[in-house]
DNA sequence: TTAATTATTATTGTGCACACTTTAAAGGAG
DNA sequence: CTCCTTTAAAGTGTGCACAATAATAATTAA
């Protein structure tokens, strides 16, 4: 069974980066051109720029000779990472305390209640991710499309650090400081609002232990298929709703 | 004459986005990859690669069949830009208190300098560049790669904008509000380092007025002649000092 | 049996050609 | 002379083929 719905370059992009995003492959994985791109229906230069534009915003790692293959970030480029994060996010924190709406108050909390659901079924790949949204979330009150797509570059690399962590531990600490951020934002805060965020992201951090995993060599297309199949059903899915 | 020094592809990414953030093309010019590539001494495919990623990172604009073209930035960009500008350069202003050297602070100081000379020898381009290196320093000061990179894409698009607005205001105001961020740093005030970058990069928001230029046409590959002529000139001195 | 070496296969990188689209130019009607 | 239509030129987009490189399997020697 051949999976050719002719996709488009855009919606080809961010399959491959939720996949990569997903911890779904260990790092150091190569991903084989030619052999991915008919699982998207399309040729192999089609998918190749692609994978390079990936590569170009550091979400793959571009090999001379070699190709696209999932990065294992460094501990140094972690601390650069945080900091950027600290700085950016706890800007933009400030800045909510002063224009955030009861609505969209409304919606960090439900965002909330869908972490913990998220944390307590257990699955990682989809925590990393649900977690991720939570600050975009935030930025996205600020209705800014350029602090968004940064914010959204330095998230990306944050959840390729945290395919190296020990799941357990992260899914229990933030759901509570993402509690605290958004009580800081409820009071309108500032200074409370800047430590939350602060701290939250040092604590993640620190919590992070480099594990080395092998890079247990994985099927890389079995995984494109079945996460295609997921994806399909999903859709399907909303298609009824 | 045909000038083919078989440049690589990092070398041609620089030397193209610093053409476009030179002012050197008015917007709306477009950018013919046949034409262009043998300058660099490539082919056509090449010169295509690097285009598409200044055209993913928003320097270049791609249009479909049209090719990429040098954007024409909207005044709601503006508004987003400065602000996500003012969320990252205040951070970064206000960490840099804490640890900015002497040794640094008197590299500010050359820098400020440097940019009243090219202020005054009336040469916009350079004054593009050289202003917005200010702006650059800062950050490096920070030791950190990513952040940097971040800025840097945002001073890019800022150097867009500046392409529409009347250089000669630019040049006087910006040095002296320079001055004053680096006398706050100087001082170690970390209110006075935080208030001096916002109001600047208000100050120079607000200065913009869409002029609208006319599209103009101009003999593309020519400039990119000169341009690299010139490049060559300065490495020609480069090399015998 | 294991290590080293060679042969084979798989994969990336890139130039080329051709189809398709847009722009510029030429020609003709009002 | 101007505007519209038609024709030619220029330029982009993309599949394909082949060369170069890396990974794997097979083979041989110690």
């Amino acid at each position: 069974m051949k999976n050719s719905p002719q996709m488009s370059e855009d919606e080809i992009y961010h399959i491959v980066k939720k996949i990569i995003l997903s911890a779904l492959l260990p790092p150091g994985t190569r991903l084989p051109e030619a052999r991915l791109a008919p699982l998207f229906g399309v040729t192999r230069e089609r998918l190749r720029k692609v994978l390079h534009r990936l590569g170009h915003e550091q979400t793959l790692q571009i090999v001379p000779n070699i190709g696209t293959v999932v990065p294992t970030p460094s501990l140094d480029s972690a601390r650069e990472l945080f900091e950027a994060r600290r700085v950016l996010e706890a800007g933009i924190c400030m800045r909510l305390c002063e224009k955030v709406t009861v609505v969209e108050l409304e919606q960090l909390r439900e965002h909330l209640a869908l972490e913990r659901q998220t944390a307590n079924s257990g699955l990682r790949p989809n925590f990393i991710i649900t977690s991720s949204q939570f600050h975009l979330l935030l930025a996205k009150f600020l209705n800014n499309a350029l602090m968004t797509a940064q914010l959204e570059l330095l998230l990306a690399k944050s959840a390729l650090f945290s395919i190296f962590h020990d799941p357990k531990n992260v899914s229990m600490c933030s759901c509570y400081e993402h509690e605290q951020i958004v009580e800081a934002l409820e009071k309108r805060d500032i200074r409370a609002a800047y430590h939350a965020t602060v701290s939250h992201l040092s604590l993640i951090e620190t919590r992070l232990q480099m594990d080395k995993r092998q890079p247990g060599k994985v099927d890389v297309p079995k995984i494109f298929q079945d996460f295609l199949a997921s994806q399909m059903k999903i859709e399907r899915l909303a298609c009824k709703a």
